[in-house]
DNA sequence: GCCAACGTTGGC
DNA sequence: GCCAACGTTGGC
């Protein structure tokens, strides 16, 4: 069983919008880098937990909790022009941009905000706490995730 | 809105 | 294959 972070702006997809998608769930699309496809298409497991993290908003942390419901499928929006993430260089015989269904698990109690999280020695080895870091998904470690949960 | 960090692109 | 230019992310 595996654990992840993934990143959405809440004014544009944030847990309450997933919260409100039919069964809670929906793809997670617009994912436009290798690194994250990679770990979308070769890494992730359906039942895998994720946190979710609301980024480039006034109060950036990690809001709630979901699930990873689907295997790896292609991204639609990377064939429709009218898209903001379209991809006129992926082939449909072999489309660049993977995603899965993400579904609503529940909210956290509280808002357990970056600068909070940057705080706690034992979680400096996390990612999403280094320097630069960019990754819209990344894995958690077992220990990170039991760790972050506690603190709720 | 600024800007540091970092990924991608494309000329050579 | 190098690397400068450019675009994007995301905290502040």
């Amino acid at each position: 069983m595996g654990y992840w972070l993934m990143k959405s702006e809440p004014d544009e997809f944030g847990i309450d919008d997933l919260e409100a998608c039919k069964d809670g769930t929906e793809p997670w699309d617009g994912i436009r880098n290798y690194q994250a496809r990679n770990f979308i298409r070769d890494a992730m497991e359906i039942g895998d937990s994720v946190l979710f993290y609301h980024s480039n908003c006034k109060e950036p942390g990690v809001v709630g909790i979901a699930e990873i419901v689907s295997e790896p499928y292609p991204d639609p929006t990377q064939f429709d022009p009218e898209d903001k993430h379209y991809d006129p260089k992926s082939d449909p015989d072999n489309p660049r941009w993977l995603l899965r269904d993400v579904k609503f698990v529940r909210k956290l109690k509280r808002t357990i905000g970056l600068k909070e999280l940057k705080g706690y020695p034992e979680l400096t080895e996390f990612r999403l706490v280094q320097r630069g870091n960019r990754l819209s998904i990344m894995p958690v470690d077992e220990a990170h995730w039991t760790f972050i949960l506690d603190q709720e």
